[in-house]
RNA sequence: GUGGGUAUAGCGUAGCUGGUUAACGCGUCAGUUUGUGGCACUGAAGACCAUCGGUUCGAAUCCGAUUAUCCACCCCA
């Protein structure tokens, strides 16, 4: 019989590095508490229309990448990204209607039908914050400086912030009559695909990989001497902005975000350590978006922050966020007697809250100390024939090797519980 | 969707141009005498060599297909 597999391009996350998951979420949260972020949570898939609404029916998300899924006559498609979702949530529920700006996060999978390789999977997992109600410059500074110190705090080195504008409706509709112009002079010398791309969305051909296409594109019109007075001066003000808080950054005009919804400022985070997927952090605002799903008409911005990419950056630069994850105290029971009693001691001292194994294989003193090394017990307490007769044990600190005997009776937590916290801030210092 | 690479124990690998019981490291388990872990030593378990088919007296090794996986393109986190 063939062994079943998990599905191409999702992952198993073991004990061995869920603790590091665990670890960067509370980091997350925490500092998105800080910059006033709540948590939001909302359905893992949605109608597949708010996605080809809000995403964009032209985006290659959506043409080509979406899991679409029918279960007794109704369609729905698990979310390609956090979004669209977010925001039908907050129109939803009416959050809108309350004090604004609002400000939430999200941790949450996101599936995409792709060819997986590195850093990209088909199950994914993001880290986002949306932030509605606010339209000028220095909310756009708010939500990349949370991004920039998510990626400083957390100690990844050599992340270099690109950013640009791409402008309104307004201005976008002169740039891309510009940018036709330019291209269609080239048009034979084109790649096939951007051939394609001059009618539809002529700013993609700017974004592609061919050499030839590269080296049109180094003369082509730049959106930025395309902008609006207003985008114009939204842009400058971010920069000073940015400059304001430290944050250092570079203008590519290049960037082209692939989702329909972006308006005036985008920006990536972008590092060169995990291969081609470089783009940990991408966001940008959205003013068009909430009134494209049914709202009033807010301005709106935020990002993604690809957790994987993150995780798999750390670990290239070297870094961990594992703790060594440690049972407190092992119960070390020889004979009997003494395995009935350290089950007792075992239970209650769980009840306090203390992590605390004992012995299920039944195996020799030897093997047990062995054991206790491997899961990393802080403590082990021997408990044999003498320890019974005499009611009372000796602790084994198993770093230093010290040792402190104790008595087996009600006081044995207490004890336990002031060793174990002296120990913990001595090993601090 | 397009192109390329790889598939040998839980993990990481060796196995040259086909030839008797498929090797090594890590990990796991047991032990190195009588009640104390880390080091070292001894031993054990664990692989129908991805699957199916072909060439051959003989295939982990050569060929084909399938599947899985990795890398890159497209696009994105």
């Amino acid at each position: 019989m063939n062994m079943l597999k998990r599905p191409n391009g999702t992952e198993d996350i073991l004990p061995a590095s869920s603790q590091e998951w665990q670890n960067l979420e509370k980091f997350l949260r925490d500092t998105a508490s800080a910059y006033g972020f709540r948590e939001i949570r909302i359905p893992t898939f949605e109608q597949t229309e708010l996605f080809s609404r809000g995403v964009g029916e032209t985006t290659d998300v959506v043409q080509k990448e979406m899991y679409t899924v029918t279960a007794k006559e109704s369609t729905f498609t698990l979310r390609p990204e956090g979004t669209a979702g977010t925001i039908r949530a907050m129109l939803q529920n009416g959050l809108l209607n309350e004090a604004l700006p609002q400000r939430v996060y999200y941790i949450l999978s996101c599936f995409r039908h792709e060819r997986p390789q590195a850093g990209r999977l088909r199950e994914f997992h993001q880290f986002g914050v949306e932030m509605a109600g606010a339209s000028s410059a220095d909310a756009d500074a708010e939500v990349i400086s949370l991004a920039k110190q998510i990626l400083d705090q957390i100690g990844l080195r050599g992340i270099e912030l690109y950013i640009n504008s791409i402008g309104c409706p307004v201005c976008r509709k002169h740039y891309h009559a510009a940018l036709k112009q330019y291209f269609s002079s080239y048009q034979d010398q084109l790649c096939e695909t951007c051939q394609e791309r001059l009618d539809k969305n002529p700013m993609r051909i700017l974004d592609c990989k061919s050499p030839v296409c590269q080296e049109i594109a180094e003369n082509a019109p730049v959106i930025l001497d395309y902008l609006c007075e207003d985008c114009n001066s939204h842009f400058e003000k971010l920069k000073a902005n940015l400059d304001l808080l430290s944050i250092e950054y570079t203008v590519n005009p290049r960037i082209v975000r692939g989702l329909d919804y972006y308006t005036k400022t985008v920006f990536e985070f972008v590092t060169t350590d995990i291969g081609a997927q470089g783009t940990i952090c991408g966001g940008g605002r959205y003013d068009g978006l909430i009134a494209q799903l049914g709202g009033q008409s807010t301005p709106a911005l935020g990002f993604g922050m690809g957790l994987e990419r993150l995780l798999l950056t750390l670990r290239n630069q070297g870094i961990s966020l594992n703790q060594e994850n440690t049972c407190d105290i092992y119960f070390v029971p020889m004979g009997e007697n003494a395995v009935a009693k350290a089950m007792q001691l075992t239970a209650q001292l769980r009840q306090d809250g203390i992590s605390a194994q004992t012995d299920v294989m039944g195996r020799s003193l030897r093997a047990q100390m062995k054991y206790a090394d491997k899961i990393h017990a802080r403590f082990t307490v021997v408990i044999g024939d003498n320890e019974l007769e005499q009611n009372e044990a000796i602790l084994k600190n198993m770093k230093s090797g010290e040792k402190v005997l104790l008595k087996l009776d009600e006081t044995f937590a207490q004890h336990f519980s002031d060793i174990e916290i002296a120990d913990r801030l001595g090993m601090e210092e």
